[in-house]
DNA sequence: ATCCGGATCGCCT
DNA sequence: GGCGATCCGGATG
């Protein structure tokens, strides 16, 4: 799908907002990646907020402060802040609010635009189309995002962000975070209704 | 120096 | 629905 992958990259001044209006408008902006010289890309269909020092479910929350794990959420917007996970996963973050102000956007699933042989190599031939990238773990896996991409200014190779497709409103779901234990009920996860890449 | 828990996933029952 | 994998950051002693 020529096209799909060639719009332009979205400016810093985009997340420079308050975390969780950018989580809403990330819905349906193209994730393109050529890490490792393939190129794979997504439309993003879920992501969470993670809104500043006072979320307690943040890596960067006042009780933690600025660590070494943390420190990319107090770079500039637009940056990755890329972490690992239960030791085994990867997950991919987009810095947002001004610099030193620690919050950021999980990516939580695309839906696959181009590269599905090179997402299918890296995952396993047993995968599903849906079990590719339905997850944040998974599409980090999936994109061959690690902690390289850790931050990497995501408007330029080889990890961009693209402007795409506005999601209607009325297709634009909102509940709390899932996995968290800490604010479990602030309604902080944005995704596309009936998309069958959501992750549950 | 040691301990604990986690923004997940996949395999098991 | 439960659990093990497998590691690191942060807290405590």
């Amino acid at each position: 799908m020529p096209g799909r992958t060639g719009g332009t990259p979205l400016p810093s001044q985009f997340y420079d907002r308050p975390a969780e209006e950018v989580a809403r408008d990330l819905l349906g902006a193209v994730l393109v990646s050529t890490i490792g010289g393939a190129t794979t890309a997504g439309r993003i269909v879920e992501a969470e907020a993670y809104v500043g020092p006072h979320d307690p479910a943040s890596h960067a929350a006042e009780r933690i402060g600025r660590t070494a794990r943390n420190e990319a959420m107090f770079g500039p917007p637009g940056i990755a802040y890329v972490y690992r996970i239960y030791g085994v996963h990867w997950c991919l973050n987009v810095v947002t609010g001004a610099e030193g102000y620690p919050a950021a956007v999980l990516i939580r699933a695309v839906e696959p635009l181009e590269g599905v042989d090179a997402m299918r190599r890296r995952r396993g031939d047993h995968c599903s189309d849906r079990g590719l990238t339905s997850g944040p773990g998974k599409l980090a896996a999936a994109m061959g995002i690690t902690g390289r991409e850790n931050g990497h200014p995501l408007d330029r190779p080889p990890l961009m962000i693209l402007e795409g497709e506005a999601v209607d409103p009325s297709e634009i779901a909102v509940g709390p975070r899932i996995g968290v234990t800490r604010a479990a009920d602030w309604p902080l996860r944005f995704y596309v209704r009936n998309n069958p890449w959501v992750s549950r």
